[in-house]
DNA sequence: GAGACGTGGAC
DNA sequence: TGTCCAAGTCT
């Protein structure tokens, strides 16, 4: 067996001088090319030796959306994506309202405002190319350190330097890395950068995503399975699960507030627009109180938006990344002609509204089967 | 650098 | 049921 010190030593070598890949890498990438997850975006190892290169346009998209966000989640809203807006010029001339609504339910709604202005910069600056640099990538709205090192290694075959969750998970497996995360990133990419190869960087990258996504795993990792095991100190310690290691989490603070659906005699109901920046930035929402830490009676009907009937629908509690949130829902029947501030959109429109999934809670909570006729499904 | 920023699935 | 967390970015 091939020790991590020997390891090292031939990365070093491998870096000295363009030769053989160290076993760790060769081992990795024979992995890949057996076990590789078939994805949308992704160009398989088998196509790509027959010449076929990945459209930067899918893996920029797939990157974006893959942000704190699972494969299984994305795999639709990339179709609906591809099929509305086929290139990034036609994302680029796209209405903001569509690429809000388009992305509703997917979360981190910022991550859509800066796709827009992504590809509005791509199809104005680059005449519809994307940048094919690591620095290039990185200047871009909404293209962090990750998403540009992804979409240089994956898109261009650049040796750029991925680190993402699974990575950082995988190697510091592979290390035994003791510090805790965020402050050991550094040295994690450090060893990341010392093992990346000139050779399909791309497959590099992926193949340790995919280890992380499948093998390397935060619970029970399938070390029996890993084509790493051998080299991989965690294991040789008996208990992977360790690692990575990372900072105390803080505890998530709940906030209060009511939200009104008003219904007006159409079968309309009243929607307004959020502000573009913060919480839930450029979305729709049915009118609410502010959400506060308090529940100090300013969660009651008397903060409607207007004066009327309001009947209790009860509560219903979201949780977001930083905060839970409890919303007293109420419903009333209103004059159509009341809209401070907003519009009326009838129920069966509701579906394709930039509604996040809070407000889709309360519209469903005040009204059961709003969204059972959704023109979307 | 730490906090803001969503959601749904797994255990 | 609660906890964790998934291909991070921006400020």
């Amino acid at each position: 067996m091939e020790t991590i010190g020997e390891h090292l030593d031939q990365t070093h070598r491998h870096f000295q001088h363009v030769t053989t890949p160290p076993a760790i890498i060769r081992q990795l990438i024979a992995w890949y090319d057996r076990h590789h997850r078939d994805l949308p975006w992704r160009v398989t190892p088998t196509a790509a030796a027959q010449g076929k290169r990945p459209d930067p346009y899918h893996i920029w998209l797939s990157e974006v959306m893959l942000q704190q966000t699972t494969v299984q989640a994305v795999k639709p809203y990339f179709a609906k994506f591809l099929a509305a807006w086929p290139t990034v010029a036609d994302l680029a001339a796209a209405p903001t309202e569509d690429v809000m609504a388009a992305w509703a339910g997917l979360g981190y709604y910022a991550r859509a405002r800066n796709l827009k202005k992504c590809a509005e910069a791509v199809a104005g600056l680059y005449g519809g190319v994307f940048p094919d640099t690591e620095d290039g990538l990185r200047a871009l709205p909404g293209i962090g350190d990750y998403t540009a090192a992804a979409v240089a290694a994956i898109a261009f075959n650049r040796p750029a330097v991925v680190m993402d969750g699974n990575v950082e998970r995988v190697v510091s497996r592979l290390y035994a890395i003791d510090a805790p995360l965020p402050g050991s990133k550094p040295l994690m990419k450090t060893r990341v950068r010392d093992l990346t190869p000139e050779d399909r960087p791309g497959d590099f990258a992926q193949a340790m995503m995919d280890l992380g996504a499948t093998i390397c795993t935060p619970k029970r990792p399938a070390c029996a399975i890993c084509p790493l095991r051998d080299h991989c100190l965690a294991f040789s310690e008996h208990d992977p699960e360790r690692f990575p290691v990372k900072a105390a989490k803080k505890e998530k603070p709940v906030r209060f507030g009511a939200a009104f659906v008003a219904v007006n005699p159409e079968g309309e109901v009243l929607l307004r627009r959020r502000v573009d920046s913060g919480l839930l930035g450029g979305m729709t929402e049915v009118p609410t109180t502010d959400w506060t830490a308090r529940q100090d009676g300013g969660q009651t009907a008397d903060h409607a938006p207007f004066r009327s009937a309001w009947q209790s629908c009860g509560t219903v509690t979201h949780v977001f990344t930083h905060f839970e949130l409890r919303l007293s829902v109420f419903r009333a029947k209103a004059d159509e002609t009341i809209h401070p501030g907003g519009w009326w959109e009838p129920v069966a429109n509701l579906g394709a509204q930039a509604l996040p999934t809070v407000m889709k809670k309360v519209i469903s909570q005040a009204i059961p089967l709003a969204f059972e006729k959704d023109p979307n499904r």
